[in-house]
DNA sequence: TTAAATGCAAACTATTTGCACGTAA
DNA sequence: TTACGTGCAAATAGTTTGCATTTAA
């Protein structure tokens, strides 16, 4: 799924896993694809409802939810005690600013150079993610 | 700091880091120590009012504030939507189980062949750690 | 037409805070 | 002795839930 991802381009993913298309979980779905910052929801909320009021934020979790549930859309648990979400849902690794909190995806590429079967013996690892800590280039000054 | 420490060990520490002792602020740091599953405040309450009570939550959650300031103690964000805690604070990296949860410690040298130079021209890396998932032990069968 | 989604408000969970009382140094 | 910690209870923040109403298909 790609972020210039046209009306229709959207509505046919959502279809295609079954989804019913709202209004309101068009507008978050397609929300959090034009995006890169890994909102929370009480972010996505404010975007949705920017121009006129269309979502309510029961409605944002529940469309985050069922995103969820199919796949399109994925949680991010870093910092804070807040969650952030993310339409981004091939691997990736992610970038975490000390400073403002921002969160940049990086590569998968960027961290492939070991091999999970020689973890352990007794922990039979499946998947892998690498959070970088740092400053981004707005906090570097 | 090791989980072997004595009472007067942990006493001595506690007090280099110009803490003063409270049987809570032990009690909360003693456990910590003795254990490795990286528990909640919830299970950190339980065990250490297991015999006789001896602290209050708020007391717990302020005993770990103060640890984690002066770095005997650190946060462990992971999954679900509570913060677990760690007397490990040397670098590691950690593997979550996807069934029951538990979380085990990993060496800091299975992931140690990052080189966090080269990693973007404008994100200036500091520090990274690897979340790996799979299978425990016990939830292999 | 109707099963499923919305929106509101109330409920719940994890954590923080204010303040009177107690205690480590 | 006294600055600092404790414990309770109330406050907050994020998220979930129940239910009457609305709506996509």
């Amino acid at each position: 799924m790609l972020k210039s991802s046209s009306a229709n381009e959207i509505r046919d993913v959502m279809k295609h896993e079954g989804l019913r298309i709202t209004p309101q979980r068009f507008a978050v779905y397609a929300n959090l694809l034009r995006r890169d910052d890994h909102p929370t929801v009480e972010q996505i909320l404010e975007d949705v409802n920017a121009e006129l009021p269309i979502a309510s934020k029961a409605s944002v979790y529940s469309a985050l939810t069922i995103l969820r549930e199919v796949n399109l859309v994925r949680e991010v648990l870093l910092d804070e005690g807040v969650t952030r979400y993310d339409a981004n849902v091939n691997p990736h690794h992610h970038f975490v600013c000390r400073d403002c909190g921002a969160i940049h995806d990086l590569a998968w590429q960027t961290f492939s150079c070991f091999n999970l079967e020689e973890l352990s013996d007794d922990l039979q690892a499946e998947s892998y993610e690498v959070t970088v800590k740092g400053l981004c280039k707005t906090c570097q000054d």
